[in-house]
DNA sequence: CGTTTGACTACGC
DNA sequence: CGCGTAGCCAAAC
């Protein structure tokens, strides 16, 4: 599953999602996995408890340059997923609340505010994707 | 090569 | 609510 050449359309898909996420919205890790169609050859039960770390994977792999607004995309429980207090994290909540979005003060978004409501149609069928899941 | 690490989540207590 | 943990495996070391 994901081996080559999968594991390159995976990454590749994973970026292209992030990258519609508006400014002053954000996604969670398994929102962004929902969205990503089904592999032919993996059970969609293991890959629905995969793919959230694989994602997580991906964005570490983002590339420079490419304009990919990776801090957009934080836990499911509104948390930002570096170690409090990390230059990475500082800098995630920095560009997050340059962007409008607020943290409460234990660190946490509340997702029923800021959470991105999904891609459109026109990203849906072009990249054929799924419609995202509802976050819990 | 073998071992450790990790930008996750759901679930139980 | 918060905290611990099982499930899982590609990368990184």
């Amino acid at each position: 599953m994901f081996n080559p050449p999968n594991a390159k359309t995976f990454f590749e898909t994973v970026w292209e999602i992030v990258l519609q996420i508006p400014p002053g919205a954000v996604s969670s890790y398994g929102q962004i996995a929902s969205m990503i169609p089904p592999d032919a050859d993996m059970e969609p039960e293991r890959m629905r408890r995969l793919a959230p770390r694989w994602v997580g994977t991906a964005l570490r792999k983002t590339p420079r340059g490419k304009s990919i607004p990776w801090h957009r995309v934080i836990n499911s429980r509104g948390e930002i997923s570096f170690p409090a207090g990390s230059p990475q994290a500082d800098e995630q909540r920095r560009l997050l609340e340059q962007e409008g979005v607020e943290f409460d003060r234990r660190g946490r978004v509340d997702l029923r505010r800021f959470a991105w409501a999904g891609p459109d149609e026109a990203f849906l069928r072009r990249w054929d994707l799924l419609p995202p899941r509802a976050l819990g």
